[in-house]
This record gives structure tokens, C-alpha cells and sequence, in this order.
DNA sequence: AGATTCTATAAAGATTTTATAAAAAATAAG
DNA sequence: CTTATTTTTTATAAAATCTTTATAGAATCT
């Protein structure tokens, strides 16, 4: 198997320079990008494994690039975040980041997330196939079965279910689900989000008034198990 | 490992004495400064692993010197006060002290809050995932887990458990609390604080009547270990 | 020791959030 | 062009959560 190939965006050059070393020496392939356009450029060009990225760029915020990017590139980001800087954080993570990180960090902690994400982008995306007890739902196919038998979805329905199967057991908060399944300026109509559910445990939970899949996690959004 | 480097800024040479003392044989490095000027020197010119800083020093109010030393250095500072200055205490917290102590301390207490505060500095600031003993606190997923079943919690007690298990074993205030909880203009509401704190206490504490994880600093605010 | 402040807890009331049905609008299929 | 299907919108009932109040107990101060 080829190196994995990880792109840093941080136009701090300590840090650069800190996390080429480890990484380096850890057997990845490292790219360097000191702006947030130069960075997105990069990622276009010759796609990454893996994106490691400041949240403090100098030209671009770095939830601007991460939505950026959202848009073509599903590997994973991981974000570099100041201390303290929580709300940037949680919004971040609302975007579609992978994991996060506060600076300082210690190095070792950083490549153990590294290993987890690029480990779970590998068998997720790859896995086809998700199933959870008397459910399958096929990625690729685009097929969903419920005890052997095909579930007949709308097109919505099923982009959905999709996105929370590969979210298995995370809750997803109601603007990600909006902005993931029906895109940009569809974060406010929560109740879009209602309807399709409900329609959705109509088809694949047993008992639609108490789902044991798709999870109402109350003021946030919804969780798959 | 190296040796932990600790500074002491305190005026009083009795209370310099004993420290250095009982730190030193406690394996720790220590470094002594006997004013505000000379203590955020040293920490710049050479930034210890700890700071330990009297509230009450001639040339500088101990608040001020922890704001400036805020603005650069992440490391734990934990402060020292006389028994009668309690309003100093809270406010020290508020500005992101780690911990503090009343004169007279016990020196057992204050070397366990020294390790406490130094491992807490290195593993937990970081961590997306927090464990202590039978709870398990996902800040990516959004879970908490108690002897590995899921625990259901409020949007807002979520949050609060939140905000602890990133601070672990940190007094946390009751406005500052409030202030990341709630937000701006909550910071008096303290009645929320203590019928949420019941809540999480009913559904995290083996026993809610004598907490292990969620304490009571009565008079200043919680502590989560 | 007594007074005062602070904390815990329950429970009622208010508000927010969610579920569901069904009508209207938009889109796709025949 | 008409019909069927899907998505969006509206309305409303139910559920969950948050806020407020009241009160008893614990901790702290004088």
C-alpha cells in the first residue's frame, strides 16, 4: 500500500514544521499549503487522504474553507482550533469536520486521530453496505432492505437514510442534516426534517411511535443506531 | 521525562520557603519570583510548566498579572489567597485560573491539585473523547455513555456535562458557568445552574446524594472529576 | 450557638420542540 | 395534457424541556 498523502493548511510555520517532522517520520506523505486559497487549490488538484486544518487562516476563515471543501472532498478533516475558542469549535463540527484539536496539542494524540480517521474513512466509504439489525442499506446500489425485503424510498428518503447510516450512532444536529441533504439556505426548515423522518420510520422501524433507529435527540437533531 | 518546572510568585519568604521545599522533594523543578514584574518575566523568558500566584502581592493585583499572563500562556496557574478573599477567588477563576487555595493550605492538598492540574493540562484540553471511571463523554458524537449504555440527556444538560468534562477536575464558576451555558445575561440566574446540576446528578452519579463526579464548591461553583 | 447565606429538590407553569395529517405546489411519468 | 408521485407548506395536538416558585436542609459566617 502507497503512503497516505496528508495536506496541512497553517500558515504557522512552527507548526509546519512540527507536524512535517512527526508526520514524516510516521510514514505519511506530507503537503504544506500557508493560505486558505493555496490550500483549496492543492486539495483540487491532487486530492489528499487526509486535510489537517487552522481554523485561524490569515485570508480565509477556516469554516469557509471547510464548507468549501465539504462540497467535493468526503476524506477526512481534522481541525486545529485555538484554546478556548469553543464556539468555532461546535461550528466547525456542525460543517462537517472530521475531529478537532486545540492548540497546544501533544503530537502523539494527533497521530492517534489520524489513524482513527483515515482508519474509518477507509471502511466506511468503502463499506458499502450498512446494516443494523434487520436493516441494510446498500450505498452503492442504493437499495434498502428491511428483513430481506426491498423498502421503496423517494429520492429524499433515501438520501436521508444515507447520510445517517454513515453516521451511525452520532448525533447529527438538525442544520447538518438540512445543509447535507438539501443543501445550502435549507437550515432554518426544521420541519422539512420532521416530515421526512416521520415518513421514514414509517418504513423502516417496526414500531414508528417508539423508533429504535432513527433517535430523536430533543433541541439537537437526530441520531441512527 | 523531565522534571515539572514550577514558578512561585508569592512576596511572603516563609510561604517561598515552604513551597520550595516540599516541591523540591517532590521532584519538581522550582523557580521563585518575589513580584509581579519579576514573575511575568521569568514566565516569558522561560515559561514554566505551572504557575502558582498569590492574589495578594505588593506591586500588582494578582488579577492583573493572571489576565496578562492569559493572553500568551495556557499552562495551569493556581492561586494562592488568604482565607477572608473569597470575592478575589471567584473573580481569579472568572479571568481562567486552574485551581485555588486559601492560606493556610495543607501542602498534601495543594501537591495533589499541582498533579491534578499539570496531567489535565496534558492529556485532557485535547481529548474529543473523556472517560472518568464508569462515564464515557463523546464531545464529537454527542454521546455520554455510563458503564457503556447511552445515558439520555438534555440538549442543556448535555451542554453543561459538556463544559465539565472539558475542564475536568477545574473549579468552574457559577457565572462563568452560566455565561458558556446559558449566555450573556444569565450569569446571576444560579437557581438554573443548581436544578440542572440535580438532573445531571440523577442520571451520572451512582448515588445523587453524595457525588463522586459533579462537586459542590459552595460558594464559588462545581467541580467535575 | 444563632443568624445568614448558599444549596438541593420537587413540582407547577410556561415555552419550545416534535409528530402527524392533510392540503397545496411542484415535479415526473405516461 | 393528464395523472401520479413527491416535496413543500400549513395547522394542530402531543411531548419534552426549560423556567419559576416554594421550601427544607446544609454550609458558612459572626
Amino acid at each position: 500500500m502507497n503512503k497516505a498523502e496528508i495536506l496541512i493548511i497553517d500558515d504557522e510555520p512552527q507548526i509546519q514544521k512540527l507536524l512535517q517532522i512527526n508526520l514524516e517520520s510516521n510514514d505519511y506523505k506530507v503537503v504544506q499549503a500557508r493560505t486558505a486559497k493555496e490550500g483549496i487549490l492543492m486539495a483540487a488538484n491532487h486530492p489528499p487522504d487526509l486535510i489537517i486544518l487552522d481554523i485561524g487562516l490569515p485570508d480565509k476563515s477556516g469554516h469557509q474553507v471547510l464548507s468549501e471543501l465539504r462540497h467535493w472532498y468526503a476524506k477526512p478533516v481534522i481541525i486545529l482550533s485555538v484554546l478556548d475558542n469553543e464556539k468555532d469549535i461546535v461550528s466547525a463540527l456542525d460543517t462537517g469536520a472530521t475531529d478537532y484539536l486545540t492548540k497546544p496539542f501533544r503530537t502523539g494524540e494527533l497521530l492517534a486521530r489520524i489513524r482513527a480517521a483515515i482508519r474509518r474513512s477507509q471502511t466506511t466509504v468503502n463499506a458499502s453496505v450498512v446494516t443494523a439489525n434487520e436493516l441494510e442499506i446498500d450505498l452503492v446500489a442504493r437499495i434498502v432492505k428491511r428483513n430481506n425485503e426491498i423498502v421503496k424510498l423517494t429520492a429524499t428518503e433515501y438520501n436521508l437514510l444515507a447520510l445517517f447510516a454513515k453516521n451511525e450512532s452520532k448525533v447529527l444536529t438538525h442544520q447538518y442534516i438540512l445543509k447535507e441533504v438539501w443543501g445550502y439556505g435549507y437550515q432554518t426548515e426544521t420541519q422539512y426534517l420532521r416530515v421526512f423522518v416521520g415518513s421514514l420510520r414509517k418504513k423502516i422501524e417496526e414500531n414508528p411511535n417508539n423508533p429504535q433507529h432513527l433517535i430523536t435527540e430533543s433541541g439537537v437533531g437526530y441520531r441512527f443506531q
